[in-house]
This record gives structure tokens, C-alpha cells and sequence, in this order.
RNA sequence: GUGGAUGUAGCUCAGUUGGUUAGAGCGCCGGAUUGUGAUUCCGGAGGUCGCCGGUUCAAGCCCGGUCUUCCACCCCA
């Protein structure tokens, strides 16, 4: 074990196996969204770094992995910073990381897509339904369920604020878990709500603070929400007047009456109650996963702007969400494009394939492995079996031929560890009769039939 | 980024108050069976005890540092 190759930190390798089930989950919502008329879009692994920086929040930019600048990158760093590094004087970290660094692999797929807008907007029909199914990497300690490398799963609408939108997405997230057969509950809110919250506590510049407090109520309880809020500086008359939003309960036909008469003064919490009105009103109860209103959840506050959406397994042991997503009004604005509109919706695979492993869900065929394997005998039989071979490919039906003429008990292993149902066997004896000796080896049956009837016994 | 735990064979883990040659199960390789896997029996290989340094006559065990993995916080998929 001395000089063991490894990984980097919060990075995984997928062996063979793992991977047929990750192809699984990634077909599968691949499928349902263009089943909802999204169509494939692929941007690099690294953006520039200031198309990155500013976009997800102080704590953001500081879990950005940066890319050194290649060749000499000291050459890069400005004189001003250099006199100061060698004057022993202290450099903001960023700053340096700045001069030594302008490229940066991507935090997430919303961001990139926003900037391919802006940058191709003239070429571009909207509204434009794009998704998007690549890693992205985050500079954050690795835990369970969390990595420096994972798969995000993107389907974005750009160009539109109608409303349906937010319902064909809703509709889009159950139709992916039921092709998954996970029972799931898709909690929503509508950041104006929690807006109007803030302006009915008479501290509306407070939002972010306030509602990343109420965020966490299911997890610390009321008091240390309140408590987090006053250390934030939020005064006690505000959150008094938060308090009833902590009484809630029900269902949104129920909260809904409260928070209306709650919220009478504030023009935009009830814009915001009007929307999740309609989206509760069209979705209905058609679809498998639960809809639930959330007053409490907040979620990537950063350029979120109305409806917002989180799904949780109902199943399993997973805390994190396993999918999320909500509207933007403003995305493309920082790239100097206005107007625009969108909202979308970020599937975890990581995560799914946590629950789905957890709870056995994955299907017990999934393809991929290969259905018989010819022994190798020798240079005249395994000729013989590469016409047979190609008959069966023809067929449609995945074989190959074992490569060496090696010794019987290695070539049945190796059918038995891959998993290959059927072992076919032309030795010397079957050669001559043009018989072929069939095993199947999970019974252990084995019969010798005539070659054109190889087909009929392993399909 | 803050705090805590962890690391012994390919994998999962034993290893006494510091004391000779560090063990087990599984896996791997070979044989029993020169045409049969999974099952059975027999045999074998494989470890600078994460890494660097210190204490000691003596360190897998004690101390310091460092890295990894895991847990909590922060944040998030």
C-alpha cells in the first residue's frame, strides 16, 4: 500500500457497476425533459473566473476552484502585488488568487447558461428551453451526500414569465420521480411571500437574513431561529411581527386565508400569494409526488426572485434536498441583458442514486452486460465462433468471444463475475458434429443444440 | 473556512500496561477436477501499521506536525 495511487479530495471513481446505474437515472430524466420540449446544451468545465465571481454570494466565490494561469503564473500577478508580497505585506486572498488565476471550472449550470444567452442571445428563439447534464465542482469539505465533483441535472426556460412554466416544471420533477418510483414531496414557496414578510416586519432590507433563519425552523426549533435573528441585528418589534408565520400549518388551502389577511399591506407578498395560487390551482393533484407549501423555505436567495421549489425523498435517509430549482427575474442582467426572465429546475443524481441505492430501487435489469460468451478452445474452434458470434450481434443480442484459449474454470469465472447469462461451448467434439454446448449459468442447466438453434435457446 | 473523530493486507476489521517473527474473515493465486463458474476441501502470495519527525534500551500502541476519510457548523445538490 506504500505508493497507492489516489484522488483528489471529495472526487469519486464509478466502477462499471455503479455506472449502469448512473446512465439509468441520467437516461431516464433525460428523457422526461424532452418529453417537455428541452433540448441538450454543453458549455466548458471552465469559465472565465469573472464570469464566475459575484454570482453566488461571498461564500460562494470563496468555493470556486480556481485554475492557475499556465506557463510562469507568477508573470500574471500585477507589479503593485508583488512589491507588496515581497515587502512581507499581507495580500487579500482573493485578490491574489485573482492575478494568479482568470479561468475557473463551473460552480453550477445556471450560471454558465445565463452567460450563453447573453453571448448568443441573437442567435437564440425564445422562450428557450435548454437542459443540461454535466458535472460541476465546489471547493467545500466533503461530507455525505456531498461532493467536490457531482452531476447537476438542468432544465432551464428562458424568455417567458408566464406561470405555466412553474407548472409544467412541477409537472416535469413528477413525472421524473415516478419514472423512478421514489415517492417524493415537492415543497414550494414564492420569494415575494417571504419579501412581504420583511416588509411587514418594517426591516425589508432584512430579507436575506431574516428568511436564512426561518430556513432552518424544522431543523433548530423556533427560538434559535429567533435567536439567529437577533444576533443578526434584526430588532424584537420585527420579529414579533414575523411570529405568526410560525403558527402556520396545513395545507395551502388553509394557510392561504391567514397569510392573506396577514400580509394585506404588502403589494408584492401578494403578488407572491396569487402566483402559488395558480400553480396550486393547475397542477392539481394529477401526479404522483406531493405538493406542499413551505412558508419556510428559502433557498439560493442570490438570484432567486419568485416561485421556489425543493424535493425531498420521502423514502430513505437522505436529509438533503434532491432537487431544486425556482425563478430568476434578473439572471442575464449582470452579463448587460435585460428583461429576461426564467426559472429551472436542478436535479442531484448524487443524491437520487444515494436514495435509490438505499432503498433498492434501481431496477434489477439494467442492461449493459453481455448476454453470452463464447469459450475459447483454440484458434480453429474460437475462428469457427466469430461467425456465430456475429449472428448473434446481428440478432441483437450482446456476446463476445473469450480472448484466450485458457483453461475452462478461468472463462466460466469470468462469465460468472460479469454477470453473462449463457456460456456457449465449441470444443473439438461440438466442432465436429456442429452441435454447440449451451450453459446457462445461473441454473447450471447446460444442453447441446444444433448451431441454428443457438439463438432460439439464449434470447 | 471553524470544531471533533479516524487511518493496520485488495476489502471489512482484531491487535492487552509500549516488549521477540503483527493476526482473522472475505477476496486474489495455485491444486483436488488437462471441458465447467457460483458451492466444498487443501495449499500459497500479499503489510516500511497513512506520511514526516520526536520521546524511549524498545513504538502499530505515547507526543507533535501533515494528509485522507467521516461527523457537526457554515453553505449547498
Amino acid at each position: 500500500m506504500a505508493n497507492m495511487p489516489s484522488i483528489p479530495k471529495g472526487t469519486r471513481d464509478f466502477s462499471p457497476a455503479e455506472m449502469l446505474r448512473r446512465k439509468y437515472i441520467f437516461r431516464t430524466i433525460e428523457a422526461v425533459f424532452q418529453k417537455y420540449g428541452f433540448l441538450p446544451l454543453e458549455t466548458p468545465a471552465m469559465e472565465n473566473l469573472s464570469t464566475l465571481t459575484g454570482k453566488y454570494g461571498e461564500e460562494g466565490d470563496r468555493l470556486i476552484f480556481k485554475v492557475l494561469n499556465s506557463g510562469d503564473a507568477w508573470r500574471s500577478v500585477s507589479g503593485e502585488v508583488r512589491e507588496m508580497l515581497t515587502k512581507g505585506e499581507e495580500v487579500h486572498p482573493g485578490r491574489l488568487a485573482g492575478e494568479l488565476s482568470e479561468k475557473a471550472l463551473r460552480y453550477d449550470l445556471t450560471v454558465p447558461f445565463a452567460r450563453y444567452v447573453v453571448q448568443h442571445r441573437n442567435e437564440i428563439t425564445f422562450p428557450f428551453k435548454r437542459y443540461q447534464i454535466q458535472p460541476v465542482w465546489r471547493a467545500d469539505r466533503p461530507q455525505k451526500g456531498r461532493y467536490r465533483e457531482f452531476y447537476q441535472c438542468d432544465a432551464d426556460v428562458i424568455g417567458s414569465k408566464s406561470l405555466l412554466n412553474e407548472v409544467e416544471l412541477v409537472e416535469l420533477i413528477g413525472d421524473v420521480f415516478a419514472a423512478l418510483d421514489l415517492q417524493v414531496v415537492i415543497k414550494v414557496n414564492d420569494r415575494k411571500v417571504l419579501s412581504g414578510i420583511a416588509e411587514i416586519s418594517g426591516q425589508p432590507e432584512r430579507v436575506v437574513d431574516m428568511v436564512t433563519a426561518i430556513d432552518k425552523l424544522d431543523k433548530i426549533g423556533r427560538e434559535k431561529v429567533e435567536e439567529e435573528m437577533r444576533t443578526k441585528g434584526i430588532t424584537d418589534a420585527a420579529i414579533s411581527e414575523i411570529a405568526p408565520l410560525f403558527e402556520l400549518e396545513g395545507t395551502w388551502m388553509e394557510q392561504r386565508p391567514k397569510l392573506e389577511q396577514w400580509l394585506a399591506s404588502s403589494t408584492i407578498a401578494q403578488e407572491g400569494l396569487r402566483n402559488l395560487s395558480t400553480i396550486f390551482n393547475a397542477v392539481g393533484t394529477r401526479n404522483g409526488a406531493t405538493l406542499e407549501f413551505d412558508p419556510t423555505l428559502a433557498r439560493g436567495l442570490d438570484y432567486y426572485t419568485g416561485a421556489i421549489f425543493e424535493v425531498k425523498s420521502q423514502e430513505g435517509n437522505m436529509p438533503g434536498s434532491i432537487c431544486g430549482g425556482g425563478r430568476y427575474d434578473d439572471l442575464t442582467g449582470i452579463f448587460g441583458l435585460k428583461d429576461m426572465s426564467g426559472v429551472g429546475i436542478s436535479f442531484g443524481a448524487d443524491r437520487i442514486y444515494d436514495v435509490l441505492l438505499e432503498t433498492n430501487k434501481f431496477p434489477a435489469e439494467l442492461g449493459g452486460s453481455t448476454r453470452v460468451l463464447f469459450a475459447n478452445f483454440g484458434e480453429k474452434e474460437a475462428i469457427h465462433c466469430l461467425k456465430l458470434l456475429r449472428t448473434v450481434r446481428e440478432a441483437g443480442i450482446a456476446a463476445e468471444l473469450y480472448p484466450d484459449p485458457v483453461k475452462m474454470a478461468k472463462q466460466f469465472k469470468y462469465a460468472d463475475d460479469k454477470g453473462i447469462s449463457f456460456v456457449a461451448i465449441i470444443g473439438e467434439n461440438e466442432l465436429k458434429q456442429g452441435i454447440v454446448t449451451v450453459k446457462e449459468m445461473k441454473s447450471g442447466e447446460q444442453k447441446a443444440v444444433k448451431e441454428e438453434d443457438l439463438l432460439s435457446i439464449i434470447s
